[in-house]
DNA sequence: GATGAATGAGAATTCATTCAT
DNA sequence: TATGAATGAATTCTCATTCAT
């Protein structure tokens, strides 16, 4: 009910200020339940486990939160922020600024492959869950799709495809392509680096741009 | 679990053989177990409101199936089956194979988006379910590889990446693609042919081809 | 509902004998009830079980009988029977007479110690297998008491204890011998001649009765 | 599953602690558990009507007991208890133990009958059950069997038969006696005293002694 | 804020019994 | 009589959530 989240800076008492207590509870907590979500699946997590992990009483739980949806919900959050992380700056051109999105995304999805798949299941049943995605998913997807438009109008390539088209399409393939190595138990998965050269390197030709590697052979 | 039709010779109407009776419970808990997940979500399904759809009593569920699972197995089943159906005979050249799959797919998406959705989902929890859906991709994976690999020899392409790849990535994309337009609440999906048009000139142009619709402008 | 049980002759038709074929059926099932309730005991044991080792249709148990209980005072009817069986005629001497029932008893309870057992746990859910029970309970102490009294009428032998209560502690201690030996898995249970010798001996000398085998060696 | 005080120094009241009111919960479920089971017998015995005399929520059953085994289990222990405490040391002599044994058995089995013959049928179901019967019921044995040896060897008593195997037929003979007029709904039980008296006597002459009261007579 | 015992709605599952064929 | 599918009452058990301390 009552959420402490943000420190306000009220402290009642002096000596131990309680929202750093109470922040630190939180963060137990949420550490506790991404470890139990991904252990167990969104549906077979149990509260009291969480709790129980987190070493902290099952009562406190619902001191932070007010369900199994909103931890679940505090715990993706923190990993929302790391896809929806900005690409450095310096990277210059759309075809590397492509394939820097393809690699952030690879590396995010192969450190956190078992919670993804698990919110994409939650999309489904949890309204705030869906939204959350979708917001992940229109961010890369405009990002893929500005590069696109950018490398249209340099480039002289015509395309019956639109650039939101193909955008939706290649972000999907790059999600599904790290889903199925990734997410689930795949024999040999492989390495981020081969993942991601060969990812961009559909990606590039499907847009009609020769590859970055292409290019690099032919020099 | 049900025996089809003991042969001992003492049926006395003919009509309606027993076991066709049976078969036609079965039948109608298969539909109704459908609707109710695709209207419920799998979690969320009560077995109890299948028996209702399906006006039987809830003890008659258990005669044909042993769980919820058991039942969501039996309602894929048949999808597989429209999935896993030969492309037409009559299709001939790679690329076309490859539009006529990708056409096959999109269109048994739109009508199942909904289960197939819930049956990605319960790939984490049922093992029989990944099963049966890991075979589905293989079929669908296998099939573009062969593809992949004739265009490759026939035509003059170089790619560093193997048809193996290119053959999961491509088709995860079709699969993304359909998933996302189709399967979750999308605001304005595009047309079938829209889709299979689009989705198909990017897997073209991805493994070097230059796609139908340029060879056809061309011409 | 409709017992056929004691075949009354009637015949409807002429070809096969329906009261016959009836009967049959009667056994089988009987036969296969004790099988099923001895191996699941009463409260495992499943109707559906019952039928299918009878080679027949659940219906056609109900043909027969009204419920598990009813099988199962049927098979305890055929077992009371056999522990009811008058001792041989020719058996003479009140020890004599006293072996030749603990021998009967031993013997049909190691056939039947499974089925006894269960029975007796029966004995406190249902009135009639405790009647049922208690006449044979019944029968024993009253052989026994009968064979005390003549014992202490023909020697000379004082005891405080009456012949009734002497009859029925000492049956009890035959039958809980058994119990003990022969219903539980025990180790390493006695022959039958052992147990029928010890248990007479013992018997014996309760009473006041230099026992058999003592007269013997003393003879 | 109870945990009894944690010592973390946060007590607030110190008057009851929270330990100390699971365990009268518990308490409060033995005690009603005991009192259905006596009133329906184990198999009828719902623990929804176990909860409600309780007075206390049908999860709180589950806090404390993973089934009605469970329940039974703990019930029947504190019975075992005293069924098993060790005769008083003062008791001299024998004959006079065994007359101990079997007033305290006596004793023991009419304050409890209902209870002990229902844990006599769990015996076969609850492997638990079983075998806490049986460390019972060698306590009992062993001590008789001990007793018998020492007669045997002060007075000059030959028997042929074992005194294990008097041990286990006489403690049989005093089992089923009480599970006859005590643990069955016996017209007119005899006293306790009246019990005892016959019991041991038969015991004694059995073992080849002249009873108690014979030589109280006879001085 | 923390604690953890108590709560009870809710769902799955079983199986004796019925009944149309 | 025989058949076996259909029935649904009855129970167990789970676990998110509350609340007294």
């Amino acid at each position: 009910m009552v959420k402490v989240g943000t420190s306000n800076g009220t402290m009642h008492r002096a000596a131990v200020s309680p929202s750093a207590r109470a922040q630190r509870t939180r963060t137990k907590l949420v550490v506790a339940a991404r470890a139990v979500f991904e252990r167990d699946g969104f549906v077979s997590a149990k509260i009291t486990d969480i709790a129980k992990r987190a070493q902290v009483a099952v009562g406190s739980f619902y001191t932070y939160f007010d369900s199994k949806d909103a931890v679940f919900r505090a715990v993706i959050e923190a990993i929302g922020e790391e896809l929806a992380a900005p690409l450095p700056r310096d990277v210059k051109g759309p075809l590397a600024r492509i394939e820097a999105g393809n690699r952030a995304y690879v590396r995010t999805y192969r450190n956190n492959a078992r919670i993804l798949a698990i919110m994409q299941h939650r999309t489904f049943e949890d309204e705030a869950v869906h939204d959350l995605r979708q917001r992940g998913r229109k961010l890369f997807i405009d990002r893929a799709e500005r590069a696109i438009r950018r490398i249209q109008q340099e480039g002289d390539i015509a395309s019956s495809v639109s650039p939101r088209f193909a955008a939706t399409a290649l972000s999907g393939m790059v999600h599904a392509f790290c889903y199925e190595v990734y997410g689930l138990a795949f024999a040999a998965p492989p390495s981020e680096e081969e993942a991601v050269q060969g990812l961009t390197e559909l990606w590039a030709r499907a847009i009609g741009l020769t590859p970055i590697r292409a290019q690099r052979k032919a020099s």
